[in-house]
This record gives C-alpha cells, sequence and structure tokens, in this order.
DNA sequence: CATTTGACGCCAA
DNA sequence: TTTGGCGCCAAAT
C-alpha cells in the first residue's frame, strides 16, 4: 500500500545529516503536504524507527517538541550533534 | 466507516 | 512576551 505521507516523511527524516535539524513544517513541505506538519508528527510517533534521527526534528518555534523515548533524551542527542537550526 | 488522538502551526487576546 | 484557541492533516482505534 502507497502510504505516501508516511513514507516520504520517513525518507526525508532519514536524510537529515548529521548536526542538521529541521521544522515538523518543513518535513511537512518536503513530504508533500506543508499543513501536515501535525500528521507528521503523529507519524514519527506511532512509527518510530531506529533509522530515522526522529529526534533531528523540531518545532518551528524552535523548542525540541516531544520525543518518543523522552524529551530529553532528544535534547541530549541534538546537544552532543551541536545541531543547530540553519 | 466514524471518531479520537496527537512529537504542530499560526493568529488573537 | 506569554497564553489560549482554532485550524490542519494522517494514522490508529
Amino acid at each position: 500500500m502507497k502510504k505516501a505521507f508516511k513514507d516520504k516523511v520517513m525518507a526525508v527524516v532519514r536524510r537529515i545529516p548529521n548536526g542538521r535539524v529541521l521544522t515538523y513544517k518543513e518535513v511537512a513541505r518536503r513530504a508533500g503536504n506543508i499543513l501536515a506538519a501535525r500528521a507528521v508528527g503523529n507519524i514519527l510517533n506511532k512509527n518510530y524507527d531506529p533509522n530515522i534521527p526522529c529526534h533531528r526534528v523540531v518545532r518551528s518555534d524552535g523548542s525540541l517538541g516531544g520525543y518518543n523515548r523522552g524529551a530529553q533524551r532528544k535534547k541530549e542527542l541534538l546537544k552532543k550533534e551541536g545541531a543547530v537550526r540553519a
């Protein structure tokens, strides 16, 4: 079945290089629907994959947002990678 | 198939 | 500037 959105979101997030973070809005935009920022978060939330650095996706405000493994973990990961909102 | 949920985003007060 | 409410979408139940 072609879950274009879910599949694309995963692909996009998987492509995020180390030290780089994208906003949910940006990911949604690359996934094909900029209005689906919410859906993006929902997808990552229910479908966490070790290949997908979902911790590199943050809110447009610059806030980290949430994380399945704990927001604290996400914060540490980003800090460790030195990620910045380019 | 209809309803609920949810890691969001933007605007108004 | 901060808080609250509304709008948007896709997936899960």
